[in-house]
RNA sequence: GGCGAGGUAGCUCAAUCGGUGGAGCAGCGGACUCAUAAGCCGUCGGUUGUGGGUUCAAGUCCCACCCUCGCCA
């Protein structure tokens, strides 16, 4: 059996468009690292899925006389076509609103609760009297008790920036009616992270020596100072997944503690999807297995402290609940590779004042390599990077196109002309040919290291690098000339450059899937590197959603160097990608802020 | 306010244990023509955010401060 690898991707919240943004942080790494562990023939379960519950959806669908599961639905499915369009391959891309997921948070709820790591406590929250119900934080507005502020939100005030506690609020009033809420008591169950805290001081101490610093420091340091404290995990809502208790019925799971848990119930999912209830565990209960988490700083703690925090005070009990004759402890998280931020022309990216690039509007101009490529060289992966079109101009025109496409393009295209469509025969090739193969055939080990440790950056930079290499063999061997007066030697240095291009088509693959399909297909092979996304319906109890799946049947790709052989036929290439026209700059830059 | 990350060439980034600060792009010069006027060779370019300190030696370690960003209160 090989290793099973577990790609885990942050949710998007399904009442926001996904940005560049999103792309570079999470799901972009994610695919690339799951696209490599594919080819390197391990079981790989890529799974996310459109976090459905929580306030700002049922404000949106208020303000657009919708309703909650209208709103996540329509998100959903722009979230599945954007997948599809830009190469993101997920296993399975599902919901937080399925009854699967209800099921497998309940039990998790459960588990925890049964294990002593739950306890009730009374808050004071906002009351409306005239709708009688309580308001979530974001319903209320009021004046800020910092700097006076008339139209603070009643969590933080816009002004002065500074987060508020809610019940000091003054001149309270409700966003939806204007009335004035009254602060009543109420109570909830709270997760208790202080009871966990040694433990996940251990996990994390394990993984010091290679998790990214941010990541580290920030969660251990964080505990250090400040030790862990109980947080909410229930809310009084509609929209959500009730509370598996009697009594509860007007409550539902805080967002923040059930969403997290999707990665859980989609390995569920997928495999259940696949016929095959209990093969989640390949990726939960085995030890063997390695779970990488794609997300953004934003969502550290979440991912480096509260979810292994509730991974591990379930303990074995989760798996017995879930029918396990000898129930196994969870697989904690193997690494959290977080990204930094990614900005658009020197600021911040906002919705509301649409100023960013989203995505699926970009894939209405552009191909989806060039944006992979891009958002891949100027992945935050230790500070915050910028977006600047003028940059991603030259990016593709002065590197993708110019070192890569440039040369496939160029060996491909003189192969073709001059031999015919027929891979030449090199005869016996010389050193210099074996010294340009074995630096090609290095990058398996070299940029494949660097894909392991999610260093994605440098990866795609050494792939470049080699193909650099081979730009500088053809100038130095210069087949075009010795053509006319040597055709063997000509044979031999475009069969070499033949192979050089084949092997760097698999190293650039998990970067640039479309170009390097491509590249396979002009050399005749029958089967695609990569398998085929797909969507299914899927219906339950709660109505029906769609899943982004990922058949991998008919996928070829392998990590290892070209066995290209002299005789075959190829085709007439095309260019690999479109060279852009200087004029997309101000074009691009004018559609900002509008 | 507490915790954390970052600040290095015009731009984007490297620099292992403290051991002569490097690459790509842009700029400049050159030879070439298979190729999407691409590619290749050469070259210019630095008070490492600021101020102190430790050391034979500091981008790297220590202290203070400035700037950007995130989390938490």
């Amino acid at each position: 059996m090989t290793e099973p690898v577990l790609v885990c991707v942050a949710w998007p919240y399904a009442s926001a468009d996904i940005h560049v943004g999103n792309m570079t942080g999470s799901h972009l790494p994610a695919d690339i690292v799951a696209r490599y562990h594919r080819m390197r023939g391990r079981q790989v379960l890529m799974v996310s899925g459109s976090d459905s519950h929580g306030t700002p959806i049922t404000v949106r669908a208020d303000a657009e006389n919708s309703t909650p599961p209208e709103v996540y639905q329509r998100f959903h499915h722009d979230f599945i076509d954007l997948f599809q369009k830009t190469g993101i391959s997920y296993d399975c891309f599902t919901s937080t609103h399925t009854e699967n997921h209800f099921d497998v948070a309940q039990k998790m709820f459960t588990v925890l609760k049964d294990n002593g790591f739950l306890y009730t406590d009374v808050q004071k929250q906002w009351y409306s009297p005239a709708q009688q119900r309580f308001l979530p934080d974001r319903y209320v507005e009021g004046t800020c008790y910092i700097c006076g502020y008339e139209s603070a939100r009643s969590d933080q005030c816009d002004r002065c920036g500074n987060l508020l506690e809610s019940e000091k609020l003054l001149d309270p009033r409700s966003k939806i009616d204007g009335s004035t809420p009254e602060l009543r008591e109420t109570e909830h169950f709270f997760l208790d992270l202080g009871k966990l805290e040694p433990e996940v001081i251990e996990f994390l101490k394990e993984r010091e020596s290679y998790w990214r610093p941010n990541v580290l420091r920030q969660s251990l340091g964080q505990i250090e100072s400040n030790p862990l404290r109980g947080r909410a995990i229930t809310r009084d809502l509609e929209w959500g997944i009730p509370v598996p208790l009697e009594g509860y019925d007007d409550k539902r799971l805080y967002v923040w503690f059930e969403a997290v848990m999707g990665y859980l119930s989609a390995a569920v999912e997928a495999n259940a999807l696949a016929g095959n209830q209990d093969g989640w565990r390949n990726w939960w209960t085995n030890p063997a297995s390695k779970t990488f988490y794609f997300i953004g700083k934003d969502n550290i703690p979440f991912h480096a402290i509260i979810w292994p925090g509730e991974l591990l005070g379930a303990g074995i009990d989760f798996d017995r609940l879930m029918g396990a004759e000898d129930p196994q402890p969870f697989v904690l998280p193997y690494d959290v590779p977080a990204n930094e931020f990614m900005n658009m022309e020197g600021q911040k990216i906002s919705g509301s004042r649409n100023w960013g690039v989203w995505v699926l509007d970009y894939i209405e101009r552009y191909d989806p390599d060039p944006l992979r490529y891009y958002l891949t060289v100027s992945m935050p992966e230790t500070r915050d990077t910028d977006w600047a079109w003028e940059d991603f101009y030259n990016r593709n025109n002065g590197e993708l196109i110019a070192t890569w496409g440039n040369l496939a393009n160029r060996v491909l295209g003189f192969a073709h002309k001059r031999w015919e469509g027929i891979v030449p025969d090199p005869g016996e090739l010389t050193e210099k040919d074996r010294d340009l193969l074995d630096t090609i055939n290095g990058g398996f080990a070299s940029v494949g290291q660097l894909i392991e440790e999610v260093k994605l950056r440098a990866a795609l930079a050494e792939a470049m690098r080699l193909a650099s290499e081979v730009n500088k063999y053809l100038d130095d061997t210069e087949p075009w000339k010795t053509f006319k007066t040597d055709k063997a030697a000509a044979a031999r240095a475009i069969f070499t450059a033949m192979k050089a291009i084949d092997s760097l088509k698999v190293l650039f693959a998990p970067f640039l899937p479309f170009s390097s399909e491509k590249i396979h297909a002009f050399l005749n092979y029958e089967r695609p590197l990569f398998g085929t996304p797909y969507t299914q319906a899927v219906a339950d109890n709660l109505g029906s959603h769609t899943v982004l799946r990922y058949d991998a049947a008919n996928a070829s790709g392998e990590w290892k160097p070209s066995e290209l052989t002299p005789g075959r036929t190829f085709q007439q290439p095309t260019p690999l990608f479109t060279k852009l026209d200087p004029s997309i700059v101000a074009e691009e830059l004018a559609r900002l802020g509008k």
